[in-house]
DNA sequence: ATGGGTGCAAATCCTTTGCATCTGC
DNA sequence: GCAGATGCAAAGGATTTGCACCCAT
């Protein structure tokens, strides 16, 4: 699937799969720059839409302003930090069970897609920041 | 707390009180607009910061474009249409336990806050409207 | 008269689009 | 030479900000 991506495809490719950070359109624009110096905002947005037309990455958004970018696909919950806003992949799926997401969708009458747990609070950098 | 609104910070809140479909900022002021014609967007957006720094409301990011707004800030879930993006409140919180959330914050370094399960999928409109 | 709240317009930020050019085949 | 990819600049949509005005105190 992805041996048809062109160049500036795969560099973007790449400098996601390689950040843990979950970087914005702007990010990754920057990292991809160092490769690829010539490359401009606009083509990243694009390549950014390819990518997830395609089933590679996925977009995350996250209260104020730009959307994030992830490179893992498999499904996988999330931690926000509500101070600096940081964004991490949970390793280990938070628990939940069959039964507990089939009641939820039934009651809203939904047909079931797919479904993310989110945890919000103070990631390590901010607690050892100020204690308050 | 919210004695002290005065009075469109007041009909902001009661629109989104009555509302169960999350509006975005927009739809927040066509319909503040009904009481309070001569108000503007500008304000909307200001009085809704100023509800969210209270705590009355919170903001609810979902993919493209803007953030909508829900007025129900007791803990619970969403489920997302991926197809037409209608945003629905969970009726009954999923269930998840205490174990499973700490060991996630936990994995993650984080202080945990609070957490969201989000569920997508297609929401019964777009279910009849093609079945594909 | 003072201070907060407000409307309006301009500014900003993120993202998309138009278009002429470039590239690889 | 053609089709797709690209850079650049302009356009677009959501949100914020500056500022003069208005209103209740």
């Amino acid at each position: 699937m992805e041996e048809i991506l062109h160049t500036n495809a795969r560099a973007v490719l790449e400098v996601l799969r390689a950040s843990q950070r979950h970087p914005t359109a702007f990010e990754v624009y920057e990292s991809v720059r160092l490769t690829r110096p010539r490359i401009g905002l606009a083509t990243v947005y694009r390549i950014l839409h390819q990518l997830m037309e395609q089933g590679l990455i996925k977009e995350l958004a996250y209260g104020s302003g730009c959307s994030r970018y992830d490179a893992c696909t498999r499904r996988h919950d999330h931690a926000f930090c509500t101070e600096c806003g940081a964004l991490l992949d949970i390793p280990q799926d938070v628990q939940l069970s069959n039964k507990a997401l089939q009641v939820a969708a039934h009651s809203t009458g939904f047909e079931l897609g797919s479904y993310e747990v989110r945890i919000y609070g103070r990631c390590t950098t901010c607690q050892s920041r100020r204690s308050e």
